[in-house]
DNA sequence: TGACAATTATTGCCTAGGCAGTATTATGCG
DNA sequence: CGCATAATACTGCCTAGGCAATAATTGTCA
């Protein structure tokens, strides 16, 4: 009785096959690859091979921007080390270009190059297409009920 | 009135921050890496330096279980090639022993050694604090609720 | 000013998964 | 039986992230 805030959730169900933990992580690979899987078929963008990952990284770079690589590591909660490989496949394949800082020596600027900002309308179509189908037959609360639940799970982090 | 089924959902907002597949990829991000520091922080299990990855294999290996690898692969939508060699580092770290099954020579058979049944109770209880931690201030509803609207969201892949 | 600390980006080393190709073994069918 | 097909595990090659150590630059403050 007298329910506990901190509930024992029946073993580690929360890693088993439809445990918690289990459907976050397939959900996860599934919404990766679904994009992954678009970006490629899109006969505009398919030259380029651009992963999902690589468009979240453009993405959040935004159109204009001169985003200091230090933030956009804060902002994505990104690995120093895996943006600099990153970046250096990004600018291999000239979407991205780096400009240091002449103010602040340290930091590197980054902003995409004009073949980058114009792949952008399409990538984010790709995107946008991938999460209509997998958010089909939820309703605008059920979105916001996952968002809030999801939110709520990593605050306890 | 006829909601639609098919919503479109505020631009790529699902990647944004605070959009599902952010959330989603920033939860299973945490959970992973907490499980990882509890493996390592627990003084019985610290020398074996067991990841998150590794004890998923494990778990779903069973105890006194003899799994073909195909299975495994299949329930766990796990790709065979990164199978290999995650059972490379089990059996090399003593946790885990192959075995050529005798009726058809194509399968490799899995079980847990003594020392990997031995350790197996102490990384469940890692596992179980972790998701529990996770999992804190939520009702047993809003949890079912959490994994339905997760299955929903999978199905449509 | 000059020593020390903090910030920034990079690199090396590790685990990790996806995909394509391969060798071995088993199965199905004529 | 013999041959094509399928299944199984493995390998190589790629992207990818976490962590620790490092170099370069900036900031702090005595």
């Amino acid at each position: 009785m007298a329910a506990r805030t901190d509930p024992i959730h029946d073993l580690d169900a929360g890693m088993q096959a439809k445990g918690v933990g289990y459907l976050i992580d397939r959900a996860r690979t599934e919404l990766l690859s679904g994009i992954d899987r678009e970006l490629a078929q899109d006969p505009a963008l398919a030259a380029l091979e651009i992963t999902a990952a690589q468009y979240l990284i453009l993405k959040s770079l935004g159109i204009g921007d001169l985003e200091p690589t230090s933030r956009l590591c804060k902002q994505m909660h990104y690995d120093p080390g895996a943006m600099t490989r990153m970046v250096d496949r990004l600018e291999a394949k000239g979407l991205v270009r780096r400009a240091r800082c002449p103010n602040d020596r340290r930091v590197v600027n980054l902003e995409l190059t004009e073949e980058g900002r114009v792949a952008m309308p399409q990538m984010r179509a790709c995107a946008v297409a991938v999460l209509n189908r997998f958010l089909r037959g939820f309703s605008k609360d059920e979105v916001r009920q996952l968002e809030t639940l999801l939110m709520r799970l990593i605050e306890n982090a």
